[in-house]
DNA sequence: GTAATATAGTTAGCATGATAACTAAAGGAG
DNA sequence: CTCCTTTAGTTATCATGCTAACTATATTAC
């Protein structure tokens, strides 16, 4: 996360950027912004995420598993890989959902080491329920503050 | 942070947003992206902070001292205020980078609630050491993969 | 001057990201 | 078939974000 409120001004980052060579104020300006705005969102859906007893990333585990309905379920590993997080938060993020009971595990029969995780009733019902306050903070996010 | 590898594309997003009123798709899609580049980028300095002994979060208090010139130190509050991060975060980060030599910690004179904090002459070799690689990667940051 | 309130910072404890080292099962070489 | 390597997932531990509750000092009301 990058929580620097005020952001340095151009002229100060050519302050500093005059001394290296080859580095262009503006982009870095514009790269400052990008870590800021990102920041403040993600600090806005997690907030909303924890309203619904549930995470951004918790959240983002059943939107990948409802979104391959050609799938009954998904691998651990399968998700681990759509997400880009290490294994270990998978498997603690599994736990937490199958404790509140939105994804259903079983090991597989194919392979007695993965686990095949899928969206219970009520994992659908609690991607439903906060499918519509996600998409309106993000379609907010982009529009007030410009690029 | 946000790390859904394969964001979903725009055609997937109606799908789910015309359900949805007032949702714009692009718009979404903006800011999904947003996230994934920011989060990214983050993950990336976090790595580069890392190799000086160093967070983000650490360097950003180097600069934050470093860039007020006129005043010789600033309040833990003042810090705080600055970053946008909770009162604890600073007190953590206050005592690493205290452990670490690059700032001087002492109580104000004027409120004995209040802590001064200053570079060090390591603080400040270190921000110096640290700068160039960051703003090169800020740089590269947003030039190859587009808006 | 004393009591009530506000402010600066710390401590304790939780959530979510990471890596390293582990267990157990699968797959390949001979 | 047995050994070796690879793969799936877990456990243990650390870093950095948070809130709530605390201590100590400052400030304000009377």
């Amino acid at each position: 996360m990058f929580f620097l409120k005020v952001l340095p001004t151009t002229k100060m980052v050519e302050g500093y950027s005059d001394r290296y060579s080859g580095v262009d104020a503006e982009k870095v300006m514009e790269a400052l912004g990008l870590m800021r705005r990102a920041s403040l969102l993600i600090r806005e859906l997690e907030a909303y995420f924890a309203g619904h007893d549930l995470s951004q990333l918790r959240f983002l585990v059943l939107v990948i598993i409802d979104r391959e309905p050609e799938r009954a379920s998904l691998t651990a590993g399968e998700i681990a890989d759509r997400l880009d997080v290490s294994k270990p938060v998978v498997t603690r993020t599994m736990r937490a959902l199958e404790e509140a009971a939105l994804i259903d595990v079983s090991s597989s029969s194919r392979d007695a080491r993965s686990r095949e995780v899928a969206l219970t009733r009520a994992g659908q019902e609690k991607l439903e329920a906060c499918l519509p306050g996600y998409f309106a903070i993000l379609d907010r996010a982009t529009s007030p503050e410009g690029a």
